[in-house]
DNA sequence: AATGAATGAGTATTCATTCAT
DNA sequence: GATGAATGAATACTCATTCAT
């Protein structure tokens, strides 16, 4: 499955040196849009929409700023485009990774959180999401967008683990009004990780600043505690909260 | 208690219209400010801190461009004002109300995250904090000012709450090591809530949308069984959890 | 001849608090253009025409900004009241104080230099007139004025003194078409001593600033070189010299 | 030497119309700087630092207001490269006029006044100077900068004419105390001379206008005066002005 | 007369976008 | 295609001046 993964990751490089080795001018020029689309992945990300100057993205992609805009009407549509080739869905191989899962489930919400920090929540994808959030209001758009192509899969992929532990036996039931907000409270630890690394987090003070593992590590283990099935006598209170 | 704050906060709007008629130009002075206040902080929720033009925010209040900075030295100390009227300002307030609590810290807790969400989450205030996170990066000194004015009096005021249960034998011992991280698992759901809302809860489907009533219930049920001393026998699991 | 210097100079001062003692108000009403204009001296020499703001103008009067436009139809009108007011006429008892003067005319205008930068050129006032050279072209108007209040009185006092030193026989003869020249020869080093002192001179290193007085000095002793008469063998070079 | 000057001075011009017809975007580009710095130059002269707009200076250049910016970070640094351009570069070509000098030093001395009267005193450059001591006190970073780029090379290239002097015998010997104050005995009526020309000059009756050639042969024989070495017996005032 | 709150014209600088070469 | 020189719209902040009180 790792392996999935990886090829999968990789693939995301645009093809890159090896192949047939056409002349180099008309190489340079299919690849043209990828770097461009790097270097304002990175420079959106580390800087944010407005204080990134096309200048700088057309620079670090070895270009002048006249060829940037052969490539892309505008600003809005080179972020745009970022945006829309950054999240192009790794979903199909996310879920495929669920699909062949064999152990319990509770292992698989673990294994998921830690995998999607490696994979993405310490990586500079993160920021695009960040970066989406913060910008969702001047780009209504591109919100919906990112709602569809990237929440609405992730909303269906978390609810499908959840659903695996219930039919399974191994969480509680989930009544189906709670699914929604059930979701949520997986996603909603990721999320607020990418806007706090890319906020605050790049100027806490080291005694305030989060541990992302371990944080997540306990909000998995607060939440499993919410969704196993007793094995046992439980208290009251972990009944009334094993509802949600 | 709910009387004392909301006495505190209806007292934000100034006075007004009754006493002894002063000169028209004295009693307008007097209003400047929070008309001012009031208009920046529709502007910079709705468009960002960058984004917001001093010029629309004096129109906006009904004055010239001039007049605003009769009040405020810059938009930075105006945007500081913003926070310290709607957010810093209050933390004695909330402190006070926590110190005269006498019910059980559980109860608390939950009718803090209440409390919150009539006070601040559903309100325009939001649009602040989910600001300062979305700007964060390009205004340091924006984000130093919130992170000691805003963030650090709200880690203190929850970390109170969790001492408070755990020094009355009502939650577990929380570890040195492990109450930052506590804390952020109370704030996480608050500050996520407040991105959202002004991000994709904007574009969300109704069918996906979060209430944040809800939401806000079921984390606190969640928080509470992680943290609540066990009465009876508990399995395993949720011992490992409790020590978050 | 020191006494009527003295006391006109006094008269500077606009009568103030000793006389008839009216109703306070009333006196202060009076006295408000004389403030005025004493406190915009002061800033403008110190800051420039341009940098001088008219609140702070009005501030170090004890009044309000809209006083000052009570009295000055505008920042310009103060200017040039200001230069007005401190040009008034000191000549009438320079030019006395030359008539009565019994000692030789070398000694005469050592003693001239020497007063000027007592009374003048070390006072307030020398910065009136390094403010109209820098302004002169902003303010032609003015500056016509004061080339024929100041400029023109103060040549016609020097070449009085240069044309004694001749009549006595203690100067060379000066042909009338020199005159002119000398006579800004004398001039020179005053009028660049005031440009000096409030340009260069107020970042100048110690090491490279000039001494006034000494400086006057050394013009004099030159200037005087290039005007005695020989009493005795001159050299064929000082001879040339001699005759501008 | 003369001819040495001349060429130098000439190729201020860009070369220009001649070579190989470059394409007009890169004709341009070269000549850009110089007709920016034309302009900058006419019109801080004509209207002082700082009510000379940027965009004038670029519509005089004929350029629009961003263009100056690809070539001048800022205004500062406009006027310093005026400065540099006409003034500082100078110094090291007028250094290099002095070192090749082989007649004697007096010569040398009217030399030097008459030739910077032509380059300098009677051109629009001499408006700079008078700028620098109208506004020095207003822009202490510009004033320091004019200092050390062009009042203490004029200083020093003085002084090592009159040391020249000294040295040869010609003149008499100038105590190291009373240096400055020599250098500034020949900078003065150069430095007056320029303050004049651009303030009280521009609205004096041609009766009493400065004939400036005149004026400065003046001043040089008065100094040469003071210090020349006697051939012969002088006078005992004579000897008193030479130590100066 | 005196106040001081209110006004709004004026300006350096940035940066997305264009287009001649 | 690629370049990079040129453009000009956009914006925070100041300060002389006005005028209601």
């Amino acid at each position: 499955m790792a392996a999935t993964l990886v090829s999968a990751l990789s693939s995301r490089r645009k093809g890159g040196e090896d192949t047939s080795t056409p002349a180099k001018r008309a190489r340079r020029k299919e690849a043209r849009p990828g770097e461009l689309l790097a270097a304002a992945l990175t420079l959106f990300v580390e800087k944010g929409y407005a204080a990134t100057r096309v200048e700088e993205v057309a620079q670090l992609a070895g270009v002048s700023k006249g060829t940037l805009f052969l490539y892309f009407a505008n600003k809005e549509e080179l972020f745009k485009a970022v945006v829309r080739e950054n999240l192009a869905g790794h979903f199909p191989e996310w879920n495929a990774e669920f699909d062949v899962w064999s152990g319990n489930t509770s292992e698989l919400l673990q294994y998921a959180l830690r995998e999607w920090w490696e994979r993405v929540g310490s990586t500079p994808v993160a920021g695009i999401t960040k970066l989406m959030m913060s910008e969702a209001a001047n780009f209504p758009e591109l919100a919906s967008f990112y709602e569809s192509e990237v929440m609405a899969p992730g909303r269906s992929l978390v609810q499908r683990i959840l659903q695996r532990g219930v039919d399974r036996g191994e969480f509680r039931l989930i009544a189906p009004a709670d699914m929604r907000h059930a979701v949520y409270a997986v996603l909603a630890p990721m999320l607020f990780l990418m806007s706090w690394k890319h906020s605050f987090g790049a100027c806490a003070a080291p005694t305030e600043a989060i541990d992302p593992v371990r944080y997540l590590e306990q909000q998995a283990r607060i939440l499993l505690h919410g969704l196993c099935a007793p094995t046992a006598t439980t208290s009251p209170a972990m009944r009334a909260a094993s509802t949600a």
